[in-house]
DNA sequence: CTGAAAAATTGATTTTTATCAACGCAACAG
DNA sequence: CTGTTGCGTTGATAAAAATCAATTTTTCAG
């Protein structure tokens, strides 16, 4: 089932992934140079908001969150960046602290690139420097949808439309061809939603009735995305 | 009034103005090559969501409101921009269409630079590269900031941070030392607020009878913004 | 396998927010 | 002036969402 003409899932992925594709072998290697594998286990944090940058995260393999908590500790997950992502490039890049934290949806492998070494291979490469401002500006029309969102959109069609992008998130995870399996819990569906759980669980429960997901435990499957798509209520 | 250690109001806006700031003769020039003055007056629209961009503005003096509009015409306010801010570069750098829409929040002077002009300097310019590549990172913390605060808090504390953001950027409006003061329809301050402007009017009120503001027709004066920052329930 | 802890689910209730309807006021064109 | 029109304001009500309290299910260490 392609989205393509029916959602518009480019508005909510980033495109970190094309970055370091297929660079010029000298600033590849800048970028090599000191780099470091780091796992992750799930749930495990990668970096704080507020926190001073030392380098950037290439994902080897593994899903991870952004997200800022407020005071309560309650947390809003801004993003979900996949295998091939590149994450912590905006504190560095800004010169600022880290605008978010980052914690790993499940274990993860990333690849750890210095700072300097990504500023240095940042300084050799215009190609480099054009796909970040490529990505960046991208970045600017996800996070921006995802304003109008919150402000315009019900619960119900907001855990619509993240069941819909989660799906696209898992989709490599499984055996080509295999039904698509999301598995996250309530929680964080719930905080990437912006909503209570118990919310996040009535209305699972309501599209289970309607026949289109099927859950088990944490994991969701879904059965009929062109319905889940008319309840998004999304025009693109 | 300043807000230094009391709210981080660099949270809540971008950092464009110094793009074009004391760029080196070569670069100025080419953007200034086929620049093109544009008068724009109070809701009048400069470009449109889904558009294809043809050049970027900077704004000489004036503000512009950058939104969406969902499918019923209710617009969600993004992001006010201010005199010396630029807009519409996000679609010429992601080589996309316009992700969001701008309209004059009141009458405005731009200065429009065409897309082959803008893309020129850029490839000459490794200043500006950087510049830009600065400030877009700084907004995706903006952005990330706003998307929490829209999951995470009510009206009333929005409203607060309305308007003290607001307040910010009508500063330099006025004559220096006197009372700011707010001017924006109250459609606008809901759009900005996400909220319905009914809700805007009775917490307005109730600020009010706190004497925390005072009113005057569309206007709004803000008598004691430590309070505001209290209701706002900001931690930085 | 088993008990404890964590997570998911359900129901009841309160709080918040949106919506609907009406009215007042001020700007403005004729 | 004066009627019209747009905007701001108010009150009443409906709808949506959050919160609270309990219970069931799942997970997982030992």
């Amino acid at each position: 089932m392609s989205l393509t003409g029916i959602f518009p899932i480019d508005k909510w992925n980033f495109r970190s992934q094309s970055i370091f594709l297929n660079l010029p072998d000298e600033e590849y290697e800048l970028l090599c140079a000191n780099q470091q594998e780091q796992v992750f286990e799930q749930g495990e944090i990668i970096f704080r908001e507020g926190g001073i940058p030392s380098g950037i995260y290439f994902i080897k393999y593994g899903k991870i969150k952004k997200y800022k908590a407020d005071k309560d500790g309650r947390e809003q997950i801004i993003y979900v960046a996949n295998t091939g992502e590149i994450i912590g490039y905006h504190a560095i890049l800004g010169d600022d602290r880290y605008p978010d934290s980052a914690a790993a949806l499940e274990d993860c492998l990333l690849k750890f690139v210095p700072k300097e070494d990504f500023l240095a291979a940042l300084q050799q490469s215009p190609i480099l420097t054009q796909r970040l401002l490529k990505a960046l500006s991208h970045e600017f029309a996800v996070l921006s949808n995802t304003i109008s969102v919150f402000a315009q959109r019900s619960v119900k069609e907001r855990l619509a439309i993240a069941l819909i992008v989660l799906r696209e998130k898992y989709k490599d995870d499984g055996a080509p061809g295999e039904q698509v399996i999301i598995n996250i819990s309530r929680t964080d569906l719930a905080n990437i939603v912006g909503t209570a759980k118990e919310n996040v669980v009535r209305f699972l429960k309501e599209f289970k009735e309607q026949q289109l997901i099927h859950t088990n435990g944490r994991k969701i499957a879904i059965l009929d995305i062109k319905k889940l798509i008319e309840i998004s209520n999304y025009v693109s």
